[in-house]
DNA sequence: TTGAAAGCGCTAACAA
DNA sequence: TTGTTAGCGCTTTCAA
């Protein structure tokens, strides 16, 4: 089983081995003309025979290009960011490169600190999803191309790609208005670009109509993991409003906290959507798992991966900075009507 | 904002501003003593200003060690894979490692692609989760340490972690036997050696109590993810077994897949668990949302991780192979009894 | 079509 | 405590 566990046999010994010289070996392995094809044949075999792989270490320090790329990512646990990870990583493969994939779990220490690894490595680029850090820029200090998913632009030389969640978030709202007597939101604690592009859109649409926002926005203390816990607040709220006999209408943040507001209204043993209306957003598996099957906002994984891939890879090709593209790049949503609002919305 | 867009600066500029040579730079660099704290504060002061980052493609060349593990995994996007991957990464980080994250899809061909690139990227060492050749052996061809993650043992010095699929299979079958009248076992079309191990240990318990496996293994045609088809074998036995008065229990090879047999007894109006029961396994969060839960195996993927981690990074600082643990550790599961079986199991 | 040689950025003897 | 130097494995002129 074992072909050679000695040491890494390096170009030196496939030259050697070959009678040729290490200039020679290196063009045949990069394909890149001025040999016979005698000696390629030669070399070639004494490759296989030896089972010699390329050292990437030492052609990335030579070349100064380690076709890696680095993501950094909140939560690969996350059913959403798994999905564009994956889809990243498959387009970055097929583009000739490897990814490092780093965790940041929205610490900024965790942050700082993978960004100076993937630095120290010589990373060609960096996709950076949902940064916890909108302070530090992840500056263009080393002069290496970053793309952003889902984050707010902070100059207008950043490439952004992402959901427009502002506009989704009005859809939703609207859809909303047209079905319920009242509306609240539902959020967690955490706090980035996505969800407060969400949350004003709901502020701004109520507005638009001349309806205040005041007191129904609930912040609740939660994880998203932790479905079946009390939330006061939103229960009180939940309550009130059927004692008025009011319908009220749950623009929840994402697709997990729109499964919990669920739970409650069962608890209070509230029927949805006949007593009580609730959106979610993401389009997670989880809104088409629950009963009843949530409506909510499908962010397209698949093309926000593509396009922050490729956007990458074309800003490390060009060398002119001005080449490459700008700004902020919105993929297409869709809003999925299911179970947990009205059948028709009425107009 | 940009601090520094010119070319690297690398360890001899930073000789060069401090006035020292690059031997006392990269001792500074490496914490290795044999300087004077004079000069370390000075070059200290100029990595500062210059906001030089060390290139380890070069450290790693030089000390033929480059901190950096592969994983390949079959999906990240799978939710049991993603959770040990999550708490693979922070592990090894922990440990001083980066992480290289490969999704195989369960192709050999690329796995086979994958493993190359690890390899000239000179990773030192590799897990592989529940591999898809297993007829290929990821050789130690380059003496790198390998710790496999759910996979059978093809030779006594490879190192595996995994939970006792086997053992844990029996649990199930033992508790449906229990509380069900006849019993079946339904899987997909991928067979991976923990689905191997669970139907293994279906059968062979069945076996031990005289009772025939044939005919009660249904091997559906379908992705996990597609949970809505339409699935006649299963849709038969199920409809058979009630028109017979029988109480069927049903063990479904993981939680996707009881899921589906849920929805499946739904379409009937068969309820769970009083005409029919059903198990899962993996743990995964559909079993605790879908109603009826789903009594299952939870995989403890924390204490997997952790394991594979440990042992890796454990193999890779011993240079001594026989020092090194080898063979099959198996890691704790928990059966987790829910509504979807009786609420007691009777002896 | 081939080879000699310089050098990418770093570490580690060894010498001072 | 510091510097000189060789060399990790590779690519790429340049000359032959």
């Amino acid at each position: 089983m074992i072909v050679s566990n000695k040491k890494n046999v390096s170009i030196k010994d496939i030259a050697q081995l070959s009678g040729v010289s290490v200039a020679t070996v290196s063009r045949i392995m990069n394909n890149s003309g001025r040999y016979s094809q005698k000696t390629r044949d030669k070399v070639l075999k004494i490759i296989r025979e030896t089972g010699y792989e390329r050292n990437s270490l030492a052609t990335s320090l030579r070349i100064n290009k380690s076709n890696m790329i680095g993501i950094l990512v909140p939560d690969i646990a996350n059913e959403f960011y798994a999905s564009v990870l994956k889809k990243a990583e498959q387009a970055l493969f097929k583009l000739g490169y490897s990814t490092i994939i780093c965790n940041t779990e929205r610490s900024v220490e965790r942050e700082t600190a993978y960004y100076r690894m993937l630095i120290e490595h010589r990373v060609d680029g960096l996709i950076s999803v949902s940064s916890a850090s909108n302070q530090m820029p992840l500056s263009a200090k080393y002069a290496i191309p970053i793309v952003f998913i889902d984050r707010d632009p902070h100059s207008a030389s950043e490439m952004i790609v992402t959901t427009d969640h502002y506009a989704a978030g009005r859809d939703l709202t609207r859809l909303l208005l047209s079905q319920a007597d009242d509306l609240c939101l539902v959020m967690t604690k955490s706090r980035p670009s996505s969800t407060m592009d969400r949350v004003q859109a709901f502020k701004d649409e109520l507005s638009d109509r001349g309806i205040s926002a005041d007191g129904s926005i609930l912040a609740l203390n939660t994880t998203s993991d932790k479905f079946l816990q009390r939330h006061s607040d939103l229960e009180n709220f939940i309550q009130i409003k059927h004692q008025e006999g009011r319908r009220l209408g749950v623009f929840a943040i994402n697709d997990n906290v729109a499964y919990m507001v669920l739970q409650v209204a069962k608890r209070f043993h509230l029927s949805v959507p006949e007593d009580l209306i609730v959106t979610g957003f993401d389009g997670m598996s989880i809104a088409s798992i629950s009963q009843p099957t949530i409506t909510t906002i499908v962010q397209d994984s698949t093309a926000i991966a593509n396009q922050a891939s490729q956007l990458l890879v074309d800003a490390i090709k060009k060398n002119n900075d001005n080449d490459v593209q700008h700004g902020t790049i919105h993929v297409p949503y869709q809003l999925a009507q299911r179970k947990s609002t009205l059948p028709e919305a009425k107009k």
